[in-house]
DNA sequence: GTATATTGGTTCAATATATGAACCGGAATA
DNA sequence: TATTCCGGTTCATATATTGAACCAATATAC
């Protein structure tokens, strides 16, 4: 099956950066035989995944997808209950507000909704997050299977993209150990030194945390008030969209987030 | 690159009425090894193209679609593009509209409009259609590459709906002819008794038809001028698509609707 | 305006890879 | 209680993937 995930892992290289590559580029930055990239890049292209320009031979990604998604979406909503979610978050704050699904050890974006005002953070809807930085990684972590937990702490090849990223399994754990703590994760200069995220994990039927909901703040604008509403409303929200899409979060989390069903303790 | 093509072939199984599978099922209906299905069920789990369920074990389709659709959408938007075309034929027509594109010998839909009436055609969003009956598919093999047309009428093994559906060459050709006569096709109980669909193409840059955008009537309610009106819309709406998209259509489908633009015969 | 490098694409022998029958244990069903 | 189904695993066999070398056509460099 390994020539089946090379293949699939071609797609990975198709962003709203680079959406078009041609079959040399794309063959070296896969570091992959041109011969059987070429193949592979057929095979997607007769399935839909990927289209060829006839003019300059470059591939972009097909209409396949499209499909699928659309399948999905109509037998198991996600995208339409995260939406209103995102954009009422997005309101409440009035900051870009974007969410993401856990892959595997990747977390790719799935909806950005950015506020009216003249400066917000910008996030590419495309490119994947770094799971080692970004709030949404930190959270998806710290709730989602533990098996990606630790696949990633096994490999920390971890990109450094300021002084406080952090670069090993020693400086990772506390992020993951405070999110499991209060239910959602900061990311506080660790992927963009005038960037603040705040992340909050939502779940699906296995119990694990399925993607993540996040705000991501300008440093400057962050305060210790600003701080705990943005939590408060990404917990919410990634609260709501677990009951969306008919799961239940885990008891740990609800535990954390100080509304456990069974003790009454708050009633 | 045949186990590449078998994965993603699978992927067709997982759709609106069946979009869950289990192991054994699946193998069954693919007419594959039960060994070998598991392991492409299971490299395509991990790029997310489908899920698990934890308890049931069963799979359905993942979230990897959803992601790469919006890749495509932010660099090549068609969805947005069509949507709006669409419900303007549908408010036009008050009937069923529809879009689809096609991918190699297939014609999939992408968007479906319904009016707001009692009785209007429901049309399944995710089924493939039949490419030999359904006006979709008929003014895809009329406008789409030729080597596609070839293809299917190669192997002419035509599922029969009604009396009046085609099932040969013979059969199929003076749809095919009709359709580049007049820059739209008719499927007058072709697919269904009770259900007339008539579709114009959409291009992309290659020349040829990308996709269709059909309006499916009710026969009892169909009648000459609707007939003419409802052309009318889909190949106004196609041509809006085709330009929103930055393409234009081929100079014989101009000439087939009467729209040479070089020829100033209108004018 | 000629030479060089790079492109997309093809070929074929070597071999790494996918395959599937037989087999598990467990859970429904008869 | 016996049988049939399920998801999943194993390993020898054979088939399909691989990639270096090659091609013609363009783009780039000089």
């Amino acid at each position: 099956m390994r020539t089946v995930d090379r293949a699939l892992g071609l797609l990975k290289y198709f962003t709203v950066d680079s959406p078009e590559w041609g079959l040399s580029d794309l063959a070296r930055a896969a570091r992959m035989d041109k011969a059987t990239t070429l193949r592979m890049l057929q095979v997607m292209t007769r399935h839909g995944f990927l289209a060829q320009d006839a003019a300059t031979r470059r591939f972009r990604l097909g209409i396949a997808p499209l499909n699928l998604a659309r399948v999905r979406e109509a037998t198991n909503p996600l995208t339409s209950v995260i939406e209103p979610v995102m954009d009422a978050i997005m309101t409440a704050t009035n900051e870009t507000t974007h969410a993401s699904t856990g892959i595997g050890t990747t977390v790719v974006p799935i909806g950005v909704s950015e506020p009216q005002r003249s400066t917000r953070v910008f996030v590419d809807p495309s490119l994947e997050l770094p799971i080692h930085a970004a709030a949404s990684g930190l959270a998806y972590l710290a709730f989602g299977e533990p098996s990606v937990l630790e696949a990633v702490l096994a490999d920390p090849d971890f990109e450094e993209f300021t002084d406080d990223t952090p670069l090993s399994r020693a400086d990772v754990m506390p992020h993951i150990e405070e999110a499991r703590r209060h239910g959602f994760s900061v990311a506080d200069k660790t992927y963009d030194d005038e960037v603040v995220g705040v992340a909050a994990p939502f779940f699906d039927q296995s119990g694990y945390a399925q993607g993540t909901i996040a705000v991501a703040t300008p440093t400057y604008r962050m305060s210790e008030d600003k701080l705990r509403e943005t939590a408060q409303a990404v917990v919410d929200g990634a609260l709501e969209i677990t009951r969306g899409i008919g799961a239940e979060p885990s008891q740990d989390y609800l535990k954390a987030i100080g509304r456990t069903q069974t003790a009454g303790a708050v009633a």
